[in-house]
DNA sequence: TAGGAAGATGAACGGCGTTAACTATGGCAA
DNA sequence: TTGCCATAGTTAACGCCGTTCATCTTCCTA
């Protein structure tokens, strides 16, 4: 625990200006954009010294991969601080921010959570871990749908539809967030998610051009729905 | 309408061989592995002589797309013409038989449901023909869902809702399929699409890894809890 | 049968990731 | 203070890549 070295201090200034460079190639020209000799040259270097912090391009954009988590895991959780104390709401304001920050960040949500490039498959394989920044990213909305659930159970597939299509295949789920997710939380989690993120990404995509002309709205309306299910009605 | 020359025949032939090469270097290295020199090698050419069939890489990989939503297509509508006449079971077929495509090419999948390659941003811009792929891709869904409309009303949010956040907003799908698309068949169509693409889309990408262990049963519930507000309970 | 269009070629330019050999330098131990 | 060595950075090179240009061959047609 002592004070950094001059040497460390100038490794991890040159480490975190390699990723922001990168960044930027990632933003201005989407993830193929992103190479060693671009950001070699912006920093007044020449690529093979990047070498020195990274082992290949593909461990780099792994390295920036989990800066960009980090980033929108923060985005969710604060969102949720700032919500109040109702479940509904904080649910709503967590979808919204995720929303807000990939058609904002569209190519670094095409680099975390789109198709994935060679560098991200290794970033997935091992995800088994809890501190691992996809479970990471997930935890807020698991948390929430476990208050909502504990406070008024609501609607869910048949419980013996869950136990045979989704119970028998929940180990990963549970080696990240624990043993004792209820399965109707796990069904809420995994069907809001899969709702949350198909639309999102046909935004961010462009994928639903031929049908809206303003995904927002489309958005809200279906967030509205999704969080209906969470609401008892007369 | 004469007989293809001489001429033509070869150039056709060309053609599609070139096609055919790409999409080999798609499935065996993912949408950035199709390179002109690498399909020239293969063919027993050299890379310029593409340009005599293709403007660039990127106009190649737009055709090479083009096919793969043909190809898809014709799967989908396939599954719906052997499913008999039940509109539901036409429903589950069709989106069986989407997933099934995607999941035995995932990289297919990726160049045309993905992350936009620039070749393909072009692709997605004059999508407002009703002929363009993408509209032909989704026709028999938004038809089934009509007649399940029609036979009997299902629920779907509150009128002003919609009205609201979808209506308003349509002039792209009215384009290609027409205006006269209830908002009811609108909604859950693009409800619907959005589920199936989300949880189709996680599982190419492998951004399930870390939940479930089977995706394709978790798969089946969902079609399960969507098709089930197509039918009417007591 | 002459000529022009279409198909294909080789060379070249600038870009890329990566490796290898080499140089300069900062910080620590003797 | 001196000597050393790990660390950071360099240049040069290899083999990929898309693309362009000038050139050559082949086929079809007028």
């Amino acid at each position: 625990m002592s004070a950094p070295t001059r040497r460390e201090r100038l490794r991890t200034s040159t480490l975190s200006e390699i990723k922001k460079e990168a960044r930027r190639l990632l933003v201005t020209g989407g993830p193929e954009a992103i190479s060693l000799r671009a950001i070699a040259r912006e920093m007044g270097m020449t690529a093979p010294a990047i070498y020195r912090y990274f082992d290949s391009l593909d461990a780099l954009i792994e390295a920036l991969a989990g800066d960009l988590y980090v980033e929108l895991s923060d985005v969710v959780r604060t969102a949720k601080a700032d919500a109040g104390s109702d479940p509904v709401e904080q649910l709503k304001a967590m979808a919204r921010a995720f929303r807000e920050w990939s058609v904002a960040h569209p190519a670094e949500f095409a680099l975390i959570l789109g198709n994935p490039l060679p560098g991200i498959v290794a970033f997935q394989e091992n995800c088994d871990d809890e501190n691992h920044p996809g479970v990471e990213f997930g935890r807020p909305f698991m948390e929430t749908i476990n208050v909502l659930w504990l406070h008024h159970p609501y609607p869910t597939p048949p419980r013996s539809l869950m136990e045979e299509r989704l119970a028998a295949h929940l180990q990963p789920l549970h080696a990240g967030h624990g043993e004792k997710v209820p399965i109707e939380v796990a069904w809420a989690f995994l069907s809001g998610w899969s709702r949350l993120y198909g639309l999102v990404s046909m935004e961010v995509f462009h994928h639903l051009r031929w049908a809206v002309s303003d995904p927002g709205a489309l958005f809200e309306m279906e967030l509205h729905a999704y969080v209906d299910q969470f609401t008892p009605h007369a």
